[in-house]
Formats: C-alpha cells, structure tokens, sequence
DNA sequence: GTCAAGCCATGCGGATTCTCATTGTCGAAG
DNA sequence: CTTCGACAATGAGAATCCGCATGGCTTGAC
C-alpha cells in the first residue's frame, strides 16, 4: 500500500514515514503544497495524509484542486487546531476522515488502514476465499484453520492480491503499490515473493488460490475460477 | 437517505433525529442492540450511526455481527470516551467514521455526508455477445458456458473487436491498437491471430462472431448480422 | 556473531509470438 | 460463366519472451 504524506514538519514527516514503512507501506514525503500536488497528481496513492498548515500551497486548496481534478484518492487531512470548524470545512472539501495534532502514532495507523479497506470496499476486516482466510485488522492469515507465519512483505503482497481478488494484477502494479519512489528496479522481486507466498499458501492445498496469468501478471482466485 | 440511529439515550436520540429530519434524512431510531440489530437486517439504510455503550446488545459485537454477515453499509460509531484504544478498535472491527463525545451536531452532520458521498457504481466488467462471454476483470473468455484460454495477444485482440462490436475495424487500426512502434509492416500477424482467435473461439460454435468484410477488415457479430 | 527477511542475477524450459511460403477465396471485368 | 488479380486463410517452424527455481549476497535486529 503506498502513502504520500503532506507535511513541512521534518521531523514529523521523517517519524511518520518511519513508522510506517516499519509496517511495510511505502511511502513518499512531500514538504510543500506544490511538491505534495505534483507527486499526488504523477503517482497513484492508496491514501494521502495532508497537514493542512503547509507552505507555498495551503492544505484546503489542495484538497479542492484535487476532488475538481477528480481525484478520489482517499485523504486524511491533519491539523493543529481541533476546531469543530476547521474538521467540517475539511469534511465538505472532500476529506475522508480528520486526526488532530496531537495524535497517538497508533490511531493514525489505524485510520489508514480503515482508509485503505474502505477504498477496496472491504467492509469485513477478515477476507474469506475458500479456505483461507485473511484478517486484515489482525494481520493474520489462516489456511485450513492453521495459521501460517508470513513475513511483513509477504503479507503487503498477499493483502493486495485480496483486495483485487478475481482481478489480474499487473506486475507494475504490485511493484508500484509495495515500494515507494525511490526504488526503481529490473529485478524479479515480485516474482520471488509470489513463490515465497505460494509456499506457504498453496503449498499442500488444494486448490491453488494464487494463479498466474501468463504475459499479464497474477490472480488471486475468485469464486468459480477454472485453472 | 434513510439514516438508523442506535443510541440508548433518548433524549440524545431524539434531537439528532430532528436534527436530521430538518435536513432532510429519513431517521429510524433503535433504543438497544436487539432493535438495532433487526432494524438493521430488516431495512436498508444509507449510513448507521452508532452508539458503542447499548443494552442487551453492545456496539461492538452489532458491528462484528454486521461485518460477519456482509452488511456493507456505512458505520458511524460514536462513543462517549475518546480513548485511542477504543477508536483503533472500532474502525479496524470495520466502522467506516468514529465520532467522540461530546460532538457538535454540524460535526456529525459533515461526516454523515461524506459518508453518503462515497457512493462507487461498480459497472460491470462484463461483455456478452451470444454466448460469448468476457470477463475484462479477470481477462478471462468463456464461450457456451467453458472457458476458453487466450494469451495475451489473442485477449487484447478479441478486446478491441469486443469493443467495437458491430462495426468493422481495418487492420491498421488493429496494428496501431496492439502494437507501439510505427512499424511499416508487411506481416500478417494480424490475419494469423485473427485465425488463432477463430479456432478456440468460434470453431464448434454456432453463429460464427468473428466476420471477414473482404477489402476492409473484420468484425465482431452485432445484434443482427447478415454473414 | 547469528538469524531471518529482503533482494538480485542467472539459466532453463515451455509458452507465445512472429515470419514466410503456400493454398484458398472473393468479386469484378470481359 | 470464366478468368484473373487481389486479398484472405493456413501450416509449420524459428525466434523470442516469460515464469519459475535456485543460490547467494546484503541488511538489520537481537
């Protein structure tokens, strides 16, 4: 899942982009209105986190260039203020949701990924294809009723083919959603870690739930699938 | 819009119902969990707002129950504390909003609106021509109810014809689609994947979809044809 | 150090794409 | 109706691409 944050506080930026990427989002800082417009208009974000207080551009001018753009890009603005005010003016800009400064790192983490749920219209935290059986609040994965150990990136991987389940997802478009900006690659990553997945998913299953399309990418299998 | 309340306090209840019925929301009220939850099932609601502390039922167990059972409407939870915990809890159990005691009413108002602004249509992905059938999500192609595997090459053509049903497509203009370069090519690829294309398609199958306009291209069958 | 996770480079074999020579077909002119 | 040139369809093999597996290197946590 890759994030752009909005924000001229280094410092916070540089903690929130950590932290993040600890829990194995990608995610591209922006330090100004300008800088934060282009990036969110070349790259595609799963949620953008926008301080509302920002140099050059203003966080409020954004948000309206971007819904008249119409980008629907799902934005959690940040503010210093708590004003009741401010929260319904964001609210009716196109705002998604709202954090006040100070947030706890754990809220703002979970308001993302109910962000991020939302997007793909996942309604129950716990994602159920055949026997497998993924539960994104816990990060958890289930096959068989026996839970299996996935490493941080396995679980991006997997999560994301969930949330395209029945669908062909391009390679370029997991790579995009799985690293941020500044990796640009020719490897095989991708590849490696849908036999990594595979392993440990299918392996020993029946049936496969991860299937490759060849020349276009890979599927994780929907309701009637034939293979 | 028709809006459910679940909120055990009736006074609370009942000025955010004529609150809302000022603005034109359509409000049901359900004073416990039990109410709530058949109220729930019975009706169909644009959003919910919901109260965490209820009788008999709490909150929490309504919207894992909810979740459970696919109910994708949208959630907004109010609680009377505003510990992080329990608002990290109650989006990833899948509320779509959280709102804390005490609120203002404009608050709440701005939220249930985004709420109901995010409505996608999902459109369907699927093109039917007789009993073809092909799933542009999946990139899969089924003909008189079996699959039929493409590769890449033979999908993307059969896309395009797909695309253009019922009105003849040249070469060029299928060379331009299907391949980048400006090459002046003398092949016939074209001709050749036309044929792959003819043989898992319509080979066996009764009418003939793919159509020959002799000096002018092809053609995928329309509604009525003359061949 | 040790261990696990993440990443990269390489090679093989099968799937796919393309070329090309040949055969088949259309349709207008005579 | 026949003929002829242009166009379309075919078949097979060569060239290319792609997915997968594997082993090893790097990094960071403890």
């Amino acid at each position: 899942m890759r994030i752009l944050i909005v924000e001229d506080n280094k410092t916070l930026a540089g903690a929130l982009k950590q932290g993040l990427e600890e829990e194995r989002f990608a995610v591209d800082l922006a330090y100004d209105g300008e800088e934060g417009d282009y990036k969110a208009r070349v790259n595609e974000y799963d949620v953008i986190v926008l301080d509302l207080m920002l140099p050059k551009v203003d966080g409020w001018t954004l948000l309206q260039r971007w819904r008249e753009r119409g980008l629907t890009t799902h934005v959690l603005v940040l503010t210093a203020r708590g004003s009741t005010e401010e929260k319904v003016q964001g609210l009716n800009l196109g705002a998604d949701d709202y954090l006040a400064k100070p947030f706890q790192f754990e809220e703002l983490l979970a308001r993302i990924r109910a962000l991020i749920r939302r997007k793909h219209q996942v309604k129950n935290p716990i994602i159920r294809i055949y026997d497998l059986e993924i539960d994104t609040a816990a990060r958890r994965v289930k096959r068989g009723g026996k839970v299996i150990h996935l490493t941080p990136r396995e679980y991006a991987l997997l999560e994301f083919l969930a949330f395209h389940r029945g669908r062909v997802v391009t390679r370029p478009m997991i790579w995009e959603h799985l690293y941020d900006e500044e990796d640009e690659s020719t490897s095989n990553v991708v590849d490696v870690y849908i036999r990594y997945l595979r392993q440990k998913i299918d392996k020993g299953f029946e049936p496969p739930l991860i299937l490759t399309r060849w020349g276009e990418g890979y599927m994780l299998r929907g309701e009637e699938e034939a293979s």
